[in-house]
DNA sequence: CTAGGTGCAAATAATTTGCAGAGGC
DNA sequence: GCCTCTGCAAATTATTTGCACCTAG
């Protein structure tokens, strides 16, 4: 896992020179998990050195924008707060007007839609903003949280794990339930295979969640930080619902590919926007994992509407549509 | 439709006095469409009287933000800026960098899974605040917006009445297909009836899009306000789909139940919460509509339930889930 | 030696407040 | 007459800037 000393190396702008006043602002700011006013940060600043000037430490925040170390984020309070990137993915906030704590969450579904709306609207987004204002849980019910606070890319990691694992075991359930239902003993082959494979990334997958659980022992006490419909609850649990209903080996190919496709994209949209840490390692992979499975499929739908295409050319004709969707999944994949 | 004098009257709060100063300042302020400063309100106000003073508006922005005429928004320029709620739906901003306009819409999709969140985070959310910033079209095509601009709550009923319509045509187009594919004379009855209602509803919604044409003749140049994919794109269009791969009566009139709902429910969200003006009134309307139609097809559904259970009681037995399901529907339906 | 970096104090910018007088009910 | 509203000026708060001095490269 990256150091905070080898983040602030790769970040530190160029023809700057050190300080140890800014290496000592920042390092103060790295340290603290919250949403920092300026003030904030002096008042912590000035335990470690008297003589620092607010102005220096307003210097070093928009230092710190600039170089991509500090995000400056508006409350509504009329002033600006700052939080470090370090370890800390991109997310959206609740805001409590109450205890003015603030708690962070990111969802796939509403960035999509945001995604939507700009291009609607031909606007080029560069970032948005989303606060939830109202009550938090503690404020309304006296309820402390859980003490210990976990670090919002482990979180996040945790998430995607999940994510990950449970489109892997539907994914295994739909492939294994492919097998077990087709008459064709080619057929059967691939979805087995195909579900072995799930099989072993799922069984990845568990330990990597098991390892990240050891190391915080606290972890799943927190609640959800990302939030996302799109894999495993949408396309592969609607995936199995089309297959319970009775379809062929080609749907069912064509059912699988395009979960495939959906959770390989998700993996990607995250994996490409991590600006650091473990997170994007992570998810790179699982993109890539997804990616394979992918190639996998397409390689067999191919395949398989090429025989079927081929059979039925001999008896009557009317697969043409077939014969053009097999192209068309052939475009998309690999050369 | 509320004129502003009847809209102050309304949330004018108690125990207050009138003022000529606050009365000039509230009508100037409600003349505009933009989003001002608390400095562009007193140069606005300057105009028509010169000896007001800068506190005085202030005063009566904070006054206003009380009563609920407006709304202090932050686009993050170290200030604030105010919109007045008179004919002004909620909505979310999209903020040009470039030109410093925001241009505002809605998405009904994204305000569900904003509850989702704050639902599973346990917070009570009062309010959300959504911006998306970048630049805008006319600021990397050079091209000019359309002149005249149409007030948020026009654009908000058209919106409205274009979800409706489709909505309303979808279900037209599934009942009518319903009506030719079923079998049982009764069951043709009964979906013919619907589709004849959902034409005479369709027609006027239709009437009513046109009257508002009539009343903004440039209003179909302005891009979408409101977005929502929950009723006629997706529930009714996955409804038609389902019907197309072959189901009995009993199950196209679960499909029908769980459309009318979905729209119902979007129809009841937006109603309620709107502020004031046409929207409501529309809104509320479109509700009543669509429970009426969730009604006959509860009806319809317990009837033929019924009449099905009494059927294989005679014959065989496994119809308990039918039965059951039937009792459900009945508990949500009127008494 | 020289371009940044720092401290201090003053400047700025948005908004609020204390107070004396004006005005509606 | 009382209580609210208003104008003016001063205060407050967050942040920036001018300037003289300091320090790393």
């Amino acid at each position: 896992m990256e150091s905070t000393a080898a983040y602030l190396e790769r970040l530190r702008p160029e023809g700057g020179k050190r300080s140890s006043k800014r290496d000592l602002i920042v390092n103060v700011f790295l340290r603290q998990e919250g949403h920092l006013s300026a003030e904030d940060l002096v008042d912590l600043i000035r335990q470690e050195d008297q003589k620092i000037s607010r102005a220096t430490v307003y210097r070093t925040l928009q230092w710190m924008v600039d170089a991509g170390i500090a995000r400056k984020v508006d409350f509504g309070e009329g002033r600006f707060r700052f939080e470090h990137s370090y370890r800390h993915p991109r997310h959206f906030h609740l805001i409590c007007k109450t205890c003015n704590t603030s708690s962070e969450f990111l969802s796939s579904d509403i960035e999509a839609l945001l995604e939507e709306v700009a291009a609607a609207r031909h606007f080029a987004a560069r970032q948005s903003v989303l606060q939830i204002y109202g009550t938090c849980e503690a404020c309304r019910t006296g309820r402390r949280p859980p003490a210990a606070p976990v670090p919002t890319d482990v979180l996040f990691a945790r998430d995607a794990l999940r994510i990950a694992i449970a489109t892997e075991r539907s994914g295994l359930e739909f492939y294994a339930r492919a097998a077990r239902t087709t008459k064709n003993a080619h057929g059967r082959r691939v979805f087995r295979k195909l579900a072995e494979e799930e099989q072993e990334h799922l069984g990845t997958l568990e330990r990597r969640y098991q390892a990240l659980l050891a190391q915080h022992p606290e972890l799943e006490s927190w609640p959800t930080f990302l939030f996302f419909k799109g894999a495993a609850n949408g396309l592969f649990a609607a995936g199995a619902d089309e297959l319970s209903r009775g379809v062929d080996d080609r749907q069912a190919l064509r059912i699988g590919i395009r979960c495939e496709r959906g959770s390989h994209r998700f993996f990607k949209r995250y994996g490409e926007q991590f600006e650091d840490s473990e997170g994007q390692r992570i998810f790179l992979e699982f993109a890539d994992e997804e990616r394979n499975h992918l190639d996998l499929l397409i390689r067999e739908y191919r395949a398989l509407a090429g025989r079927r295409t081929a059979k039925t050319r001999q008896a009557a004709a009317p697969r043409a549509k077939a014969t053009r969707r097999a192209g068309a999944a052939r475009k998309r994949g690999r050369p």
